[in-house]
DNA sequence: ACTAATAGTTGTAGCATACATCTAATGCCT
DNA sequence: AGGCATTAGATGTATGCTACAACTATTAGT
């Protein structure tokens, strides 16, 4: 357990600095945050915040930039007024797509020699991790 | 292999959100930092940059915090001079035992329920994950 | 001895983030 | 309907983490 314990933060910390190798162009916590809102085919800005722990204000601020790069467009909610429905704009699409494709080399290079049952039961593990977090973590 | 990758992005992404709950005195980064300085009883601060993927001078910076801190020391290697080779103190022992703890019940909430065999096989790939970051990101 | 490489520090700048505060819209409750 | 609480979001402010660049000190190669 001290294992996962120790590989999880190891991997947390070199996070950022692989994602910025792999999209320099993109904002990093914005390519995060457009992808989850592509993923989800339109999303709140408080559905953000609350999926990756973050402060209403910086997914503000986050949402804000990517708006302004051109990549989402805000509608307002029209049954309630003071929430904003996300979508990635055609050009959000596209930018996530030319990222990804580059993510998904590196991701293939890193699993490409795993047997296919293990990607699998790893996925899961790490759903399963993911998901006890989403419930056990806000009380 | 998607799945893998956008699981392993949503923890990443809430990794500092959890850690800051998990022990809001110590500086977090400096936490990390001082942990694998006591796992490996003894590192350089090079060691650190490349284990993290982090540029010299942020190690620098932590370093110094945590001595500043009381929690490592600073003995400059007797072979050669210009490397300081970094020893957690007693109370840095101290303070890492403690968060620990609250680490390790965090853990156990999460993890409690898995079977030792799934934990074990997780563990697996993580360090195999890990791994094969080590090697194949630094060409 | 001169040059190149390495370990670490410091200056500077930028992004991501949190907390507090504010506004607008909604909901509830009597 | 009027009034209080709640929710979504924006903005002000402060801080932390990080990188890049320039600098010193030490060591290694030739």
């Amino acid at each position: 357990m001290d294992v996962i314990q120790r590989e999880l933060t190891a991997f947390a910390r070199r996070a950022r600095a692989t994602a910025a190798r792999l999209h320099p162009d993109l904002p990093l916590v914005s390519y995060t945050l457009l992808a989850h809102i592509d993923h989800q085919q339109g999303c709140r800005a408080t559905d953000l915040a609350a999926h990756y722990l973050l402060d209403k204000s910086t997914v503000s601020r986050q949402v804000a930039a990517l708006e302004k790069l051109g990549l989402v467009e805000r509608h307002p909610d029209p049954d309630d007024h003071r929430m904003q429905v996300l979508h990635p704009t055609p050009s959000g699409t596209e930018a996530l797509a030319s990222t990804q494709a580059s993510r998904r080399a590196a991701y293939r290079k890193r699993l490409g020699s795993w047997a296919s049952e293990d990607l699998t039961r790893f996925a899961e593990y790490l759903l399963r991790y993911n998901e006890a977090g989403d419930t056990g973590t806000a009380p």
